[in-house]
DNA sequence: AGCCGAACATGACAATCGTCATGCGCGAGA
DNA sequence: TCTCGCGCATGACGATTGTCATGTTCGGCT
């Protein structure tokens, strides 16, 4: 039998320490072969039009664009490469977000470094693979509950802006942006703006 | 010229694919050998025990006892083992809170991958490795300012506690609360409390 | 002993926040 | 077409928060 071309890879993560132990994990396996790695969504897209990888690993948190939207920008500068999520946190909210940018399978840090190869070739293959913990909190959880504006002036109360603040920078009266917050506080079952923030960043809502 | 005998490591961090990816990455250097890995600060302290490793690799973030408990009850179980810690976050607090605990080094992830192998020679040889900006940071930022009493209502303020549940927590009146977190809000430079404890949190003072 | 500063504790007062009632505009379905 | 529901916007009202003046305790220093 003749030895298959291997399957070639791409490591998005900001982090140079994980992308270099990440690359030798897979390039420990005889069918896999990383030929490229970026630290941020733009070098990610440059790379996945050069190289046209088989497979782009891409991890979530990241400055500048975030890996949701990098994984969209990558899929549609090269539609031959599919896409890993792998991330730190199992939020479903970013579960959900990644399949919808066009990520073809979704796997957590935690798991064991096994598993991390054989995603590699199930996604490679065209199948989709998602943590089935995670695709069961997915389900419970539900979609995101907040609405547009919710999210916009949560995501600033959360770092610390006051109500008067946030009015000036989203051009909104102050009692309307404390009558979306109050909205916030209700969705998530939190008390108050700075919990109902911690919710919805733990579950990737904002 | 005979073989020198590897250096034996421990590598400690809550995520799996971490732990194989820094073994994989290491295990690539000759002279570096893994021989054991753990998930928290209570595998670590018997593996420590048990396999008496070299140098002990030590993510900060992890569930139960953060890395820098960890760290000081391995240099207490297995003194002769070196501690380098490897942190995603570059928060001056950490660094000397790990210092402070016995730690032989700090190197966040964001270093090269080259760098870590050397990082664990040098600290296996007994010198001191810090990053230097870091540590430059570190004389800037300066110690912790907060006090004990500050600390304890502001991470339970960031939680999104209100002064009453708070006081109920540390058993304080609601106005006692109240006066520390504004305190915390004057020497974190904040507005209000969610903010301070945004600061508080970056610099690892909580 | 006497003094001093730091950490801690408390209640009063003004500013800010969370909730509610109310209204507008718009797309979906009867 | 006419509702109905939803997202959005606003101001009034009670609850919570942030600040300040004040007081207590405790260890260090002269």
């Amino acid at each position: 039998m003749v030895a298959q071309a291997p399957i070639r890879l791409l490591i998005v993560d900001d982090q140079a320490l994980v992308r270099g132990a990440l690359g030798a994990l897979l390039d420990l396996e005889a069918d896999l072969q990383t030929v490229g790695a970026a630290a941020d969504a733009d070098e990610a897209v440059q790379q996945a039009i050069e190289l046209a990888p088989d497979v782009c690993l891409m991890d979530i948190q990241m400055p500048g664009d975030d890996g949701i939207l990098a994984t969209k920008r990558v899929r549609e500068a090269s539609p031959s490469t599919k896409v890993l999520v792998v991330t730190t946190f199992a939020r479903p909210g970013y579960l959900r977000a990644a399949l919808e940018a066009g990520a073809g399978g979704f796997i957590v840090k935690d798991a064991p470094p096994e598993q991390l190869a054989d995603a590699v070739r199930r996604v490679h293959a065209g199948l989709r693979v998602v943590d089935p913990a995670l695709a069961e909190a997915s389900l419970f959880e539900g979609a995101n509950p907040l609405t547009e504006r919710e999210r916009q002036v949560l995501r600033l109360a959360g770092d610390g802006h006051s109500a008067a603040t946030i009015a000036a920078e989203v051009f909104l009266s102050a009692g309307t942006v404390r009558n979306h917050l109050s909205a916030a506080i209700g969705k998530t079952g939190a008390g108050n703006r700075a919990e109902a923030a911690r919710i919805a960043r733990d579950k990737g809502w904002i």
